[in-house]
DNA sequence: CGATGGTTTGAATGCTGTCAAAATGTGTGG
DNA sequence: CCACACATTTTGACAGCATTCAAACCATCG
């Protein structure tokens, strides 16, 4: 985490926030910013430290800067459930709604931007571009956390963890098309251990690990080392996956102006019209 | 469905949609709700009917009045897989977004209310109010989502069997206080028929009848028809599920007024602070 | 009455969780 | 640099649960 040591002063840490994509600051307009700067702060998380803890009172919401956060339940008997995972420029929180259904924990070491809840709150009432921003990632998460259930309701583990790779590769080549780096190599590089993989994907470390060297052996990926992984067949993997490749890309945030164009629309549909008069 | 059959004016269909709870008109203001009024129209849905398709260009958006829709997406290999079920009160489709990523269908024959997505688009920018409510919906679905994943992420198909009865017998009960009525047995109904619901669950309809029966068998539900039990022994079907209260009213939009208030917040979660100079 | 769609029940295969142990990697202190 | 403890990952064996395939059952409807 070569970020994690030194940081800048306010302007530079929002102008390397906006550059992530998909931010809230970054699809929102100058006025709302200057009001979210002025009651933000940068925060740094230990691993497994928590931010917002399930059932108490969610004082702050944000965006992650660097790192992993993952939003869990413990479940009665002490299972923890991992639902989804926050990268760099994923906002975190629900706003209007006093209580944390879920938890919020580093899964990484990770670095946050902060702001009071009410307090963002205000500024989402007083700017109606602010609010529609929140609206549009809001509305992606959704997408995103549907997604999610689409996966798990895949019955055999495999089909998971190669969605999962896939994910990690779209991620690692977003962030390289970001830095402007050109990388020839594809790879797939999971951030977090794999006891959270596996609760992110409803199965055990275990199976994972069988998964991931069975894929090995098929020649679909190679295994660099326990967390990086080449992919040499993509198109064996989204195969193996039984996913297209737009349904990988409702992984990530919408990104400012990225509109998905629907395909041919070749049926319209036509609704029976009978109101009674 | 006696519903279906006789439809008053748009006055009283209006006001039947508001007493609905958590339904978009119900959360908002006059003045947007006049022109919601305006560009919106009921429809008359048969059952297995596409109101969008998935990946073509998703034109409307609206409010289930009457009925179950599903949200689902068809897999690479034809499988089709329910990603969520909306019931009356629930809003369907997604602003900003003219692609649809899922498929939203009746699953029951149903009433809905439609309106042009763009044109809705345009009144939510003309009233912050709307649109604070829209987020908020958007919100409560995403935890919702949420949760579903949480459900479909625990190993025993038991354990979602059980946690479905619970929520439906929920979704009885408050239908039921809505229209005043007292219930004196507490009865859990599934409205769409058991594939859908081992869509909805992500296992095979054989495996729910086969968990049915068990649980009719240990004395926690009666079998009233293929469609409706009786729930006997409340607790034990929440222990059977693993989870509590709470996580039930996950599955529910938030009622106008209601506020969850946090439990005891006895760990104030401190940062630890160093923002470089 | 036969046809159809949905549901129940049965048997068998196989995936996956559990338990257990070995292996590998990582950091600390000698 | 090595030894050690610790955490994470890998591998193995086994039992159990769930999917699959198949057939019987039941309902509704023409």
């Amino acid at each position: 985490m070569q970020t994690l040591g030194r940081i800048a002063d306010q302007a530079t840490r929002c102008a390397r926030c906006r550059s992530l994509s998909g931010t809230l600051c970054g699809l929102s307009d100058p006025a709302s910013r200057a009001e979210i700067a002025a009651i933000s702060g940068q925060r740094f998380v230990a691993t497994g430290q928590t931010i917002i803890a399930n059932g108490e009172e969610a004082t702050v919401v944000g965006t992650v800067l660097a790192g992993v956060l993952k939003v869990s339940k413990t479940l009665p008997d002490g299972r923890e459930r991992i639902v989804s995972l926050l990268y760099p420029g994923d906002f975190f929180g629900q706003v209007f709604n006093m209580s944390a259904e879920f938890a919020i924990e580093a899964a990484t070491e990770a670095e946050i931007c902060v702001a009071d809840r009410s307090a963002f709150e205000g500024v989402l009432a007083r700017h109606p571009v602010l609010a529609r921003s929140m609206l549009q990632i809001t509305t992606a998460a959704l997408a995103q956390a549907r997604e999610q259930s689409l996966l798990l309701s895949c019955q055999t583990t495999l089909e998971r963890v190669a969605t999962y790779l896939l994910v990690m590769l779209e991620r690692r080549e977003r962030m390289m098309a970001e830095l402007k780096v050109r990388s020839f190599k594809a790879t797939a590089a999971s951030m977090v251990p794999r006891s959270d993989v596996a609760s992110y994907l409803g199965t055990t470390f275990e199976t994972i690990s069988r998964h991931i060297h069975y894929l090995a052996d098929r020649g679909v990926i190679a295994i660099i080392d326990s967390s990086h992984f080449e992919v040499l067949d993509r198109d064996g993997l989204q195969s193996i996956a039984g996913v297209s490749s737009d349904d990988v890309r409702l992984f990530f945030a919408p990104r400012p102006g990225e509109q998905v164009e629907p395909k041919t629309s070749h049926d319209v549909v036509t609704f029976t019209r009978r109101i009674a008069e």
